[in-house]
DNA sequence: AACCGTGTTTCACTATTTGAGACTACTTAA
DNA sequence: TTAAGTAGTCTCAAATAGTGAAACACGGTT
């Protein structure tokens, strides 16, 4: 998802086996991450050293086995205070999520994908670590397709090129043209649906974060399963998600502006 | 903190000026990265380019600044997640925290430093995210306390060779002669105190968590306010902290958990 | 028009990365 | 016990990628 078509040198390749890591989800040996690898064995090997060096891997001598490195968890403490919404929003998604009394996601896009970036369930708010940083799909998700709508059109164009299209439900739109479609309702509309698309049981209505140039920062979404509520219930939070988004823009945007104006 | 004496390589030096860019906290401008590097500008101008094409920084074109990259977030997540104490230990600090009504820290070490991977406050649940990946220095904090005198000797000594001893208030050690003695004495009694050494007003009590075969493998602390109680107080709370710290330990052990050192 | 401060590019020079292969250490099979 | 196998580590000449002085482009000031 990273590994741009071209990369860039030999800091570019050494993300590449970061990633190669984080994607096996667990403690990994070296010989397995070989089997999987581009490179060849010293040169990965030697990559791994210094990213263990460096605290970005750490090694479990014992096990022999390498995973991400807890100087990540602080680095992207930085990125999370410093370069998301989620500082400013944290609030206002609070206090959404009390309101309606259901899960409230905040979301930004990263290469097309849906990254959430916070989360708040008022009934269990210890869920919240554990879903900041998860990616999602952009094509099949309530916030996805908010973000997506009201990306500039070279950005959209990249980003849509970008999708997999794959089925997650059967709901699930799985084609361009019938997403571009989707994103033109979307656009007119202001808010987007997901009609189960990701997950089958849960829907969610979400809008956009826009700053007053309508530039889109990333988008909030209430969400629910089938069981309790309906789409039509959920039309009935607009106002409040409407106003929610709103408020959240307009304060990133100051946010933005630290020193300078 | 973390350029090892001798770097390593091109990536350590990518890494270098991530630090950089995450010190500043907040967006940075090139030339402000130029003022305080010790790279040449089109060196460090190159690296700025790669790191963001990798998304661990992101650069805001309108404004001209690079933050830390959302990349980060989501590597970082999976660091979250597989590398740390914070998920098997989630249940037992709420519990702790819950029975004691203070905030509970859960920190790693990492490189003579005190990483905090997780908190715990009854009055406010949601700045977990905002304090998980938050670093202080190991000399002066409970947890640091705590860790560092259960460490193997060697490692113990490098850690002890990285702190600064420098004096955050009247109460602080700042010697490692100090330090060495107090260390003995958490060890003997089991439980490390912080008296206001690292902030004026916040004492805490922390203890190891250790697998069965004695590895440390971080340290949870309640703190309070000396607005509410005094050390003599924290210690009432001693069983309860030993209990929950025991627990973790087995259960992180099951979940067989790599060495962080 | 001349000047200055950013940010970007060029290009010859050089240091770093590269990877086939050799080596060690440890495990399994005969 | 030795032989064969497997995972991890090290070496070194060749190739590549990184380096940074200098020069350029651009917008803003004087």
């Amino acid at each position: 998802m990273y590994n741009a078509p071209n990369s860039d040198g030999t800091v570019g390749k050494a993300m590449q086996v970061l990633d190669q890591v984080a994607s096996f989800q667990r403690p990994v040996r070296f010989s397995e991450l070989l089997a999987n690898s581009p490179f060849p064995k010293p040169t990965l090997y030697r990559f791994v050293q210094t990213l263990t060096n460096q605290g970005m891997l750490t090694f479990d001598a014992e096990r022999q086995t390498y995973s991400m490195g807890i100087r990540l968890v602080s680095l992207a403490h930085s990125a999370w205070r410093h370069s998301s919404l989620a500082p400013v929003a944290r609030p206002y998604i609070e206090d959404l999520a009390a309101k309606v009394g259901e899960a409230v996601h905040l979301a930004q896009l990263d290469n097309g994908h849906v990254l959430f970036v916070d989360k708040c369930k008022v009934s269990d708010h210890f869920e919240t670590l554990a879903q900041a940083g998860k990616i999602a799909p952009g094509y099949c998700t309530g916030v996805g397709k908010a973000i997506l709508a009201f990306m500039p059109e070279a950005e959209q164009k990249k980003a849509l090129d970008q999708q997999s299209y794959a089925a997650c439900t059967p709901f699930t739109l799985t084609n361009r043209a019938a997403l571009v479609l989707e994103l033109e309702k979307v656009k007119t509309v202001g808010v987007a649906y997901d009609r189960e698309e990701h997950e089958q049981g849960i829907i969610s209505i979400a809008c956009p974060i826009l700053t007053r140039q309508s530039r889109v920062l990333g988008a909030v979404s209430i969400a629910t399963s089938t069981n309790r509520y309906q789409i039509e219930d959920l039309e009935n939070q607009r106002p409040n998600l409407l106003k929610a988004a709103n408020l959240i823009g307009t304060e990133a945007e100051l946010w933005q502006f630290p020193t300078w104006s």
